[in-house]
Parts: structure tokens; sequence; C-alpha cells
RNA sequence: GGUCGGUUAGCUCAGCUGGUAGAGCAACGCCCUUUUAAGGCGUGGGUCCUGGGUUCGAACCCCAGACCGGCUACCA
């Protein structure tokens, strides 16, 4: 495959060469000693202390400013970025100055990744900076980086925007914008931090397969794949929740699995085809429980991510400090249009939603229409961490159904920043009941909703057997991500999102034909 | 899916009522041993997203397509 090269490239490839012929190797194999971050030097220096009198970083030029037989650069690792005093004799203390004239001044290009071992100092401007007496190329780069650079007021030049650019080519925004690194970095120590409250409370972290005969525990349309051996159909999962209930039924207390789950729906910046969600069902708790837990690990996580329970997250600032707010969603849906429809029946309901001038397609049923007007009329209104409680259970199939209160299910859901960010039920763990909710949706599929579940036998033998009562909760990660993050697009907490392949990539693709 | 907008140098962008392209940064050459968006002088770099059409002439107008984005629809 021929490369069409731009002048910029083709200067690359020749440094390239003209290193090798100096006899530099330009992809060295051999461990590198690092003793610092930039950071732990930036922290832990003090002018005239005796510390960091030899020190090794590496990381990628970044700047250079050359003044004759002396430079200045600034390297960047994972913990920053480290100016670097470079002066030729003393790189080069011998007769040979190729080192620092042909080497450093003309061959490194910004990009490179380079090794240097001096010590700390603090120039006449007052910079932090290391004085190399060695220098290592360790990484030659044969493509210009878009290096951001930003003045003394803070504006910055030059900086990538197209979100094309930064989703595909990840690695460079990753590499030029310290502030998407970071996000990332948030988005680990909030799954992090998850992780360690559930394992604290002794909950199992396990793993149930992403290839399912038959999919289950939400509605959504799935993926499809084939099994060749086999030759039978596959679906990727759209959700864990009737694995881990089934190894609640096996035994255990409480078990978690973080997920990616697979959705074969629109694309928003709420919306990605494969994203991540975190299950967790516990024995013996009902979903009453639930809600305490999830406002004590959210609490926990903010302060773990950010030390704070308030978050700055658009133009809002957001609490997890508990307790969050609650409402029915009945009560809600009163509480923003006046209107109780706790009493009404599925034409009374029609005619409500389309007093509010809300569109509702003639196959819903009457949950789908709650849930439409609370859609429509409520969860944008929700900023602040809220549970809504009390849903229909025509919508909640898999909940057990409120003891007192008929028509209902014992199912809450989270609403943060007007996004749903988590639901939780008292697990259905009645066998005949759950049979029966299962066919009701057979029957909601026969009426044309897509999304309605199948029936799933062998889950159902699972609770002949017996599962104790259990709560259970699903959150979604990247939506939280986006929250703790304040980003937002999901997109922008996914490393990789979903997108349409680019056109090179296509046509190599349409050359395979089995 | 609908709709509106975008695509010009490695990056960020300008380019008027149509006359075959510009700036800053980056790159290249020369000068400079504590600079910092380093500086000074000089130089090169373009499939104007793709394919058609209109025109003497198209980055610009028209048609079709690709990709991206905003809103919207769908979406537990």
């Amino acid at each position: 495959m021929s490369q069409n090269l731009s002048e910029q490239e083709l200067i690359r490839r020749e440094n390239l060469q003209k290193m090798i012929d100096l006899g530099l190797e330009p992809y060295p194999s051999k461990t590198f000693p690092v003793t610092h971050l930039a950071k732990e030097v930036h922290e832990g220096f003090k002018e005239g202390s005796t510390d960091f009198q030899e020190v090794t970083l590496a990381g990628r030029f970044m700047s250079r400013r050359i003044m004759g037989k002396a430079s200045f650069a600034e390297i960047q690792d994972s913990s920053g970025r480290m100016q670097i005093y470079v002066s030729r004799d003393d790189i080069c203390p011998g007769e040979n100055k190729d080192l620092y004239n042909q080497m450093f001044k003309k061959l490194l290009d910004l990009g490179d990744f380079v090794g240097v071992t001096g010590h700390a100092f603090i120039t006449k401007t007052g910079t932090l900076s290391i004085h190399v007496k060695e220098f290592t190329l360790l990484s030659k780069s044969l493509k210009p980086l878009p290096i951001v650079k930003t003045d003394a007021e803070g504006n910055s030049y030059d900086e990538v925007t197209d979100p094309e650019f930064k989703y595909r080519q990840r690695y460079v925004d990753l590499t030029v914008n310290p502030e998407v690194r970071e996000t990332f970095v948030q988005r680990s120590k909030m799954i992090n931090a998850m992780r360690n409250f559930m394992a604290e409370k002794g909950y199992l972290e396990v793993e149930t397969p992403v290839l399912q005969p038959m999919y289950g525990g939400a509605a959504a349309r799935p993926f499809k794949t084939h099994h060749n051996t086999l030759d039978v159909p596959f679906y990727l999962r759209i959700a864990n929740e009737l694995y881990l209930k089934r190894l609640i039924v096996g035994g255990y207390d409480g078990v978690f699995e973080f997920a990616k789950d697979f959705r074969n729906e629109g694309m928003s910046r709420f919306h990605n085809p494969e994203f991540t969600m975190m299950e967790l069902y516990v024995s013996y708790k009902d979903y009453e429980w639930m809600m305490d837990f999830t406002e004590e690990m959210l609490e926990y996580v903010a302060l773990q991510v950010h030390g704070t329970t308030d978050l700055q997250v658009g133009e809002n600032t957001i609490s997890f400090k508990r307790p969050w707010k609650r409402y029915t969603m009945f009560g809600a849906i009163e509480h923003f249009t006046g209107i109780d429809c706790s009493e009404m029946d599925e034409e009374a309901l029609r005619q409500t939603a389309k007093d509010l001038g809300i569109h509702v397609d003639k196959e819903l049923g009457k949950g789908k229409i709650i849930d439409e007007i609370f859609g429509e009329k409520c969860e944008h209104e929700l900023i602040q961490p809220t549970f809504i409680t009390d849903y229909p259970v025509e919508m909640s199939p898999l909940a057990k159904k409120h003891p007192t209160k008929p028509g209902i299910v014992e199912r809450f859901e989270g609403i943060c920043n007007a996004k749903e960010i988590c639901n939780a039920f008292s697990e259905l763990n009645d066998p005949i009941d759950q049979r029966q909710r299962f066919e009701d949706q057979l029957e909601l599929g026969k009426r044309g909703d897509e999304e309605a579940m199948q029936l799933d036998e062998d889950y159902l033998r699972a609770l002949e057997y017996g599962m104790p009562p259990t709560a259970g909760i699903g959150i979604g990660i990247d939506r939280l991500a986006m929250i703790m993050t304040n980003q937002k697009s999901i997109q922008d907490v996914l490393f990789f999102p979903q997108m349409k392949p680019e056109r090179a990539v296509v046509s190599e693709a349409d050359n395979e034909t089995d």
C-alpha cells in the first residue's frame, strides 16, 4: 500500500535515516531506567536542596527553543511536562559535537520519545528544569503532532477541536490535550471507588457471558451473531441481570459485574452501541435498602474522585451529599404537572398525554404512556440526584409487585442532571408471577413493541429452585462518568466511541468475501 | 430516520458579487549558552472531501455521494 507523505513526514523519515547513519538506534529495546516522573520533581524540589541531583526522566519531546550552543526544551511524561536545559558541551564533552549539533538541533522532532539524565535546578526566570548531561533517543516519531501552545494569559493556540480527529485518533488527542487524559483518569478512579466500596461490603465481583443464546434483562434491540461450530445464533448481551440473579440463586450474598452491554439502537450524546453498566444484586434486601446503599456509594465515589460531594457539572452544581430527594412516579408527575394520574385507566392516560401535548403511539401500553409523560414533563427538571419510585408493573417485568399498591412494583430509578443514571428493584423471585410477566411481554411483543422481553425458560427454572428476596441495581457507568467528569457527551468519556469506519478501512473490508 | 450546518497547508482558521488560494503556529535554512507562545532574517509546503454539471473560467453556483457536528426522532 502506497502512502502519500507530506513534506513534514518526508523530512522526518530523512531525519530517521540520518540518525541511523550517525550510529543512533531510533527504536532501542532495552529498559530505560526512569527514576522520576515530572510531577514528582515539581512537587519535591526545593531551591538549594541537594535532592534530585541525578534524576532520569523519559517522555515525548514537546517543544524546543534553541539559542546557539544551548537550548531549552520540554518533555512530557504521563504526569505532565518538565523543562530541560541542554548545553552542547555538557552532552558532548569530547570533540564530536554531533549529538548536539546534528541530533538534538536538527534530527530530533517534536513528538519523539527521549530520555534525559541530569540534575534539577531553577533558571534565572524561575522555572524548574533538568540540566541534562545525558540525552537518549528512545523512539522516533514520523508524523507531526498538532501540539497545543498556551500563552501567559492561558489562551491556547492550534488546539485540536475537530471531534472526528479527537475520536478517531484518540492517541493524538490524549498526547496533546492533558485535560482529556485527566477525564479518563477520573473515570478510572470512579470505577475503582465503586469496586472498592462493594468489595469492602463483601460482595463478589464476577463475570458472566457476553454471548447469550437469548437476550434479556432489559428492553432493547440486540446485536445478533453466529457461532460457527455450534451453528447457532448468539446475541451480544443487552444486560447481565438474569445471569447475575442465577448466581444469587446459587448462594452468593452479593454479586456485581462491570459489564459491557450492547444495544442495537440509535446513537446520540447519551447513547453508544456498546456501553458499560455495573449491576449489583444483594440477597435478603429490598429496594428501600438499595436506595440507601446507592446514596452512600455515590457520595463515597464523589469524595474519592473529587474530594467533595459538590460537583460543578455544566451550569449546575450537583450535590451527591446524602440523602437524595425521593418522589413516586405519580408524585413526580403531579408535582410537575399538577395532574394526579394514579387512578387513571389506559384511555384516560392517553387523553392526559394528548392534553399535555405528548404524542403517544397506539401500541403503547399503560406503563409506557406513564413513562412518556414522566419523561416529557419531569425528567428534565431533575438536576440534583433524585430517586423516582413505584413504577407501573407493565414496564417492569422483573420487579416485585408492591405489597399494598396495586399495579405498582418496588422499583426506583436514580435521575441526575436530567438523565437516568441507575435503575433498581426488589427482584421478582416468585417463579409463577415471573412466568406470567414474561407471557405479558410476549403479548406486548405481538402488539408491535420491538423491545418486549423474551421468555427465558432456564431463568424460570432457576427461580423455581428458589431465589432469596434480593435487591438489584444497574448503574450506567458512562452516564455517571459524564457527571463525575463534567463532560457533555458520552463520546468524551469513552476512549474510542463508535463511529462509521473510515473509507480506507471500508474498502479493505469489502474485499473480504467469505 | 428528519433537518440545519461543516469539510481549504501537519494544526487552528480566513478566502467578498465566480477570475486556478492566504495568515498564525508547525516545518526547512542561517544567527544566538538561562529561554519560555523565545527572538531575528530567509524559504518551501495545497487532490480547496469525492464524482458529475453550469461557465470562457469554480474553493465559491447546481446535482449526487462520503464523513463529521448541532437540534430532532428512536432509545429503561
